[in-house]
DNA sequence: TTGTAGGCGTTATCAC
DNA sequence: GTGATAACGCCTACAA
C-alpha cells in the first residue's frame, strides 16, 4: 500500500496537521521540524495524493481565461473548446470562466483585467496585446497572488516562464518552406498579407518566413507584408492590385488568423492553378477551401490542445507539481486536404 | 452548491446507498426506485464528483499496454511516453503496466493475452496484430470483464468502438499529397519500401498514397511496394537496385514504421538533391534525417498523444462517462525541418 | 510551534 | 430491497 499522510505523520514523529503544513509550504514551523518530515517523505517514499487533496480542499479550482471581446472565426473555436473543458470540469471540481476585453482599448482592458479578484480566480490564463497598461495590470494581478499564464499571445517572455502558443517564428518559418516547396516554378513573386503589422506575433511570423525563402528559395521574391485592417474593401483592393500589377505572382501566404475574408475575395479572382496559397489556423472557413482547393497548405495550433494545455498548466501550479513538458508543447500543425481529420 | 449525493438522496426519499446503487447500475433496486432516483438527478441537476468517487474506490485504476516484444524505434517512443504516464499517474490514484507479446508467435502471444486477470487490470489497450488467435483471446478477455481497446494497430474495428490510432488510409493519402505537391518534375517514378505488407496498416497506407498519385498526379508512376523484412542487406539491395534500374526515380515513400534501416541506405546513395523521401513517425533516425535534408517531410502520429488518449479513453469508460470527441481523434501530423520542435 | 477532531462527496460493508 | 455507517487520504478550523 502507498503510504499516506498518516504513515509520514508517523515516520516523522508528528502530527498529521504539521505534515500538512509541511507538504505545503505553509508558516509556523521549526526548521528542524520541517527537515524531520523532508526526511521521512525520503525515507518511505512518500507522494500525496492529489485526488484526496482536491477533495479535501473545499472549493474546487477556479481558472480563467482572458479573451478579446471582439474576435475572428479562430477566436470562436478557442471559445467552443473552452466550452466543451467548462461541461468536463465540473465533475473534476474545476470551475472556467471566460472574461472579454476590450483589446483597442488598452486602459479598459486593463481596467477589466484589476477587476479580477484573488478570491474568484485561482489562475488565468492571458490573451492580450503587449502594452504597458496590460503589463502591468498582468503583473498587479500577480502581486495579488493570482497565477498568470500567457495564452496564445506572448508577453515578451518576460520571466522564462511557460507560455501556451506556438512559436510563431517557427510557423513562419514552415510556412515558407511549404511555400518554397510547393511552388514549382523557375521564378516568382510571393505576396503576404495580414490583418495588421502591429502585433509581435504578425512580425515573428514574417520574420520565420523570410528566413526560410532567402536561405532556401532564392528563386522567389517576397514582397512587403500587405496589411488589410480587417478591412473587407481595403482587402479586395489589395487582391485586386497585386494580382494585376504582379505577373510573376506565384504564392499568397496569408499570415493573420483572420483568413477568412482574404481567402472569399481571393476566391473571386483565383483561376490561375498555379498560385499557391498558404494560410494560418483551422477555422470553418480555411477547412472549406483546403477542401475546394482554393488553399494548398495551413499551418495551425490546435485550439483545443491549446485550452485544455492551459488548463493542465494553471493547475499544475496550483498543485505545486510538474508537467510533462512534451504533453505542454504546442505543435505547429501542417493541415493539407487528406489530414483534415 | 453543487448537489451532493447527499441532496439527491433526500430529494428522491431513499438512502445514500440506494443513491450509489442506481448510480454505478449495481442490481438489487426496484425499477420504481431507480426512477424515483433518476427523476430526482433530472430536478436537482445532480452530477456526480468524480474526485470524491475515485477516492472513495479502495483501489486506483489500473491499466495495461498490450505491446509487441520485438519493436523499432517507434515502439520506444511509446514506451516512453507510458514511461511518463507511469509517473504521473500514481498522484491520480492510477497504475499503468505493459505486457509484452510474442507478434511472431500468435499462439504464445494470445496466451499472454489469456493470463491477464480481472483482479489485476480494469482496462487494456492493445497492440497487437490481426490473427483469429488473438481476437479470440481478445474476446474472452472482454468476457472476463476487460476493457479493452485497440492501440495503434487496428484490430478491424469490430464494433464501430473506439480506436487510438491514425486512419492508415487517410496518412498514406496524405504522403502521396506531399509526394506530388514536392516532386516538381513532369514525370518520373516513385518507389514504395516498407518491412512487410502483411499488415493491414501497410495495405491501408497504400492504398491511400494511390488514390492521391492517381488521381491527382498523372505525371507519377508509382512502383509496386518492395519489402524489406526489416532485413539491412535486402534493404540495401533493394535500394540499390531501384537506384539503378530506375532512371526516372523522382521520389522514395518509407511506408514502413521503421523508416532508420531505409534511411542509412539510402543516405550511402543519394547525391541527386531532386529525391523526395517521405517517411512516416518521428523517431530519433527520422528526425536526424529530416534536419540534414535526407528526408523531405514526415507523416507521424504522436506517441504521447496515442499513449494519453488510451489511458484517458479506459478511465472514462471505467467511470461511465465520454470521452471528448475533439480530443481522441488521432491527429495526421505533417513535420518537415521547420515544425519539428 | 504543534496537535486534535471533523469534514470533503463518494463507495463499501454491514445489518435490517 | 433498502438503509446506517465507516472508510478513502487529505485539509482546515480551533485548541493547546
Amino acid at each position: 500500500m502507498r503510504p499516506t499522510t498518516k504513515d509520514l505523520a508517523q515516520a516523522a514523529g508528528v502530527s498529521l496537521a504539521t505534515v500538512d503544513r509541511v507538504l505545503n509550504g505553509r508558516p509556523g514551523v521549526r526548521k528542524k521540524t520541517v527537515d524531520a518530515v523532508n526526511n521521512a517523505i525520503q525515507k518511505i517514499g512518500f507522494e500525496r495524493n492529489q485526488v484526496a487533496a482536491t477533495l479535501a480542499r473545499k472549493r474546487g479550482y477556479r481558472f480563467g481565461f482572458v479573451l478579446p471581446k471582439e474576435g475572428d472565426e479562430f477566436l470562436d473555436e478557442i471559445m467552443e473548446r473552452i466550452r466543451e473543458i467548462q461541461r468536463a470540469g465540473r465533475a473534476e471540481m474545476m470551475s472556467v470562466k471566460t472574461i472579454r476585453i476590450d483589446e483597442q482599448d488598452p486602459h479598459k482592458a486593463a481596467a477589466s483585467l484589476s477587476r479580477l479578484k484573488t478570491e474568484d480566480f485561482d489562475g488565468i490564463a492571458i490573451m492580450a496585446p503587449e502594452t504597458p497598461q496590460i503589463r502591468d495590470a498582468i503583473l498587479r494581478m500577480r502581486e495579488r497572488g493570482i497565477l498568470t499564464i500567457p495564452f496564445i499571445s506572448n508577453q515578451q517572455n518576460d520571466e522564462n516562464d511557460v507560455f501556451v502558443g506556438i512559436d510563431n517564428r517557427a510557423a513562419g518559418a514552415t510556412a515558407g518552406r511549404l511555400m518554397g516547396r510547393f511552388v514549382c516554378a523557375q521564378q516568382g513573386v510571393v505576396a503576404v498579407i495580414t490583418d495588421t503589422v502591429q502585433a509581435r506575433d504578425s512580425l515573428e511570423r514574417r520574420l520565420g518566413f523570410d528566413d526560410v525563402i532567402n536561405h532556401d528559395f532564392a528563386n522567389l521574391r517576397v514582397l512587403p507584408t500587405l496589411e488589410t485592417y480587417a478591412d473587407p474593401e481595403r482587402t479586395q483592393r489589395i487582391i485586386r492590385t497585386i494580382m494585376a500589377s504582379q505577373p510573376d505572382l506565384v504564392g499568397i501566404y496569408m499570415m493573420g488568423s483572420e483568413a477568412r475574408v482574404p481567402l472569399e475575395m481571393l476566391s473571386q479572382f483565383r483561376t490561375d492553378e498555379d498560385l499557391v496559397t498558404i494560410a494560418h489556423e483551422k477555422t470553418p472557413s480555411t477547412v472549406a477551401a483546403l477542401r475546394d482547393r482554393k488553399l494548398d497548405a495551413l499551418v495551425a495550433q490546435n485550439p483545443g490542445h491549446l485550452v485544455r494545455s492551459a488548463v493542465r498548466i494553471l493547475r499544475a501550479k496550483c498543485e505545486n507539481r510538474p508537467t510533462l513538458a512534451s504533453q505542454e508543447k504546442t505543435r505547429i500543425e501542417i493541415l493539407i486536404a487528406d489530414n483534415l481529420y
